[in-house]
DNA sequence: AGCTTCATGTAAACTGTTACATGATTCC
DNA sequence: GGAATCATGTAACAGTTTACATGAAGCT
């Protein structure tokens, strides 16, 4: 159901079609909650059904029509129900993590190869992260509000990513290792 | 698809009943991938059809009969083809996030309850990893192959908790201080 | 002529969670 | 007498992924 409320945070923040929605999740939202236009579809229609937004049609010029979805007082009411809410951390599963430990029932350099991929792509989401950080919060120091939650959330996923690498580069140094001697 | 080769390199390394099993995911293998024995029962049904695993019936003295499940050679083969094969990190999903991004649409002081209550359960997970590595790994230096690749797995475990509770420590310091001013 | 963007959806397959169900033994 | 452990499953529901489906405008 975090979905629904992932949408409903971003609406809040601006009111907008399920394309536009689609976009926000491909980009700033994506990095702590990734979801696809289906999901997206999917979930707005739930969310009319209950209330939580309401839909304006909205007639374009040389586009096709949208809908503009925007959070009605039960929609703001249930975000703020929601938040008050205790909910563990999610189950852990990491699909490398079951390569690396399964390692030596394969070839050994086809799991090494595939970490370093994994390198490779968490420094790239890495360096996207920095490239927003740089650019939305040049001065992290006076933050306040809203515009310091934005920023919380996406130094967690800087912390994540740089996380991620540095475990890559022990597993590969390790690998490399082992199988030299 | 991924909890089935799970349970391969579980199996692999020592066969067992779909019971034992739900207890090594709650345990060891339960730090890289969480499973339900419902889950693990249903997976085994599939396995042993797909002619991966095999099951053997035990009958036990004051005990259930039990069914001891080994990886078959066709299953070998397929664990082996799946450690070769590429598979992109999951979708980032964290809740957490989506709280700390929505606070200012509900109370912050219960978001942030929320977030020193993670660090709590992080903190805690992290010594576990940590009481393992001890236990089972004093020395690190010499480490080769299979208890390697067990420990590469561990550490990921171990960084991914510490990583967790410095973001909560960054989060929880940085809403207080928004808080006070 | 073909690719990308805008714009919205349906449907099937797969995966995961929660609740229900049974029954014996062992420990306190 | 009651809780925990051993041992195995079914069923309903919720959520996610992948494939299919349509159609216009603008750019190269």
């Amino acid at each position: 159901m975090s979905l629904e409320y992932a949408i409903l945070v971003s609406l809040q923040e601006r009111a907008g079609s399920g394309y536009e929605l689609a976009r926000r999740f491909d980009k700033s939202i994506g990095y702590f909650w990734g979801a696809s236009h289906q999901q997206i579809y999917r979930s707005l229609k739930r969310m009319v059904e209950l209330g939580w937004v309401s839909a304006d049609e909205v007639a374009q010029e040389k586009r096709p029509d949208k809908k503009v979805y925007r959070v009605s007082d039960s929609g703001t009411a249930e975000l703020a129900r929601w938040l008050a809410e205790p909910a563990d951390p999610p189950t852990v599963r990491n699909e490398l993590s079951v390569k690396i430990r399964g390692a030596s029932y394969g070839e050994i350099e086809q799991v090494l190869a595939e970490v370093r991929r994994h390198r490779t792509l968490h420094a790239e989401r890495r360096a996207v992260y920095q490239a927003i950080e740089q650019r939305d919060f040049p001065d992290r120091t006076r933050l306040s509000g809203q515009p310091l939650h934005q920023f919380l959330v996406l130094s967690g996923g800087i912390r994540t990513e740089q996380s991620m690498v540095d475990w890559c580069d022990e597993v590969i140094a390790a690998l490399e290792a082992d199988a030299g001697s």
